[in-house]
DNA sequence: TTCTATATGATAATGACTATCATTACTATT
DNA sequence: AATAGTAATGATAGTCATTATCATATAGAA
């Protein structure tokens, strides 16, 4: 059985209480900052943990995974690419075609991921 | 000025005359295999190269590189998650709502990736 | 308290990719 | 054809996010 342990309990309330999208480093810098130290390899064990139960989510954003609350209904990412920040929508319109894209073409589908790339307007 | 070297461009040719969506290794084995073989820190610079001039176009799929002739219109990929077969589509709605998610939220759209995950025909 | 299973953390390993650097291949000019 | 200058090549080392290893710590169950 996986356990909800301190160090994961403090990593799920960090991630709970914003809407930020984190990465494994940035978690655990910022667990040591707030006194909270918490071994690196422990850090991506206990995002990983989370997520098989549930708890978070991810989605891999180039070379890095970002975990999120897994509280917010589904929704894709617009991600400025100037300052790096990243925004959350959800399309209807989108999600239909992407079902019936897969029908089309015969697959069952099981999931997909959606980014959009652009200048946020703090940038443009 | 970059050169299209011999090297480069038996790389080239090989991604032309199929519609395979090659990763670095893959393709490296296979020019080994046809008795041309060159060595993978070329195969990647050369890659670079050839993306760089718009000869090629890749796209980031998990953790490699993913490159495919140049020469076809604009189309997103359906991956089979059993037998790893990609399928290409295109959907014009979707492009559009692309466009008006990310002017609803003030972004001058750059680019966008969409990956839409399942079980093909063969593996269901 | 003792047993047992899992978590932890320091560190090594992995894997895709990039950097280094000595050598080679092209290209343009004598 | 020989020379010089520039870019390409390839063996290999380095990088970086992530995972594996393993000795030790911890938390519940009995
Ligand atoms: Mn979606
Ligand atoms: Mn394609
Ligand atoms: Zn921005
Ligand atoms: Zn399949």
């Amino acid at each position: 059985m996986i356990k909800l342990t301190q160090h994961r309990q403090v990593i799920l309330d960090l991630i709970n209480e914003s809407n930020h999208h984190w990465e494994a480093e940035e978690l655990a810098r910022t667990l040591a900052e707030r006194d909270h130290p918490i071994g690196i390899a422990t850090v991506y064990r206990g995002l990983a943990a989370l997520e098989a139960q549930g708890l978070i989510s991810s989605f891999q954003l180039a070379d890095r995974k970002r975990y999120e609350r897994a509280s917010k209904a589904h929704h894709d990412h617009l991600i400025c690419t100037e300052c790096g920040t990243i925004e959350e929508f959800s399309n209807d319109r989108i999600e239909q075609q992407q079902d019936l894209v897969a029908k089309e073409n015969g697959f069952s589908i099981t999931g997909h991921q959606l980014v959009i790339f652009g200048v946020c307007r703090k940038c443009s």
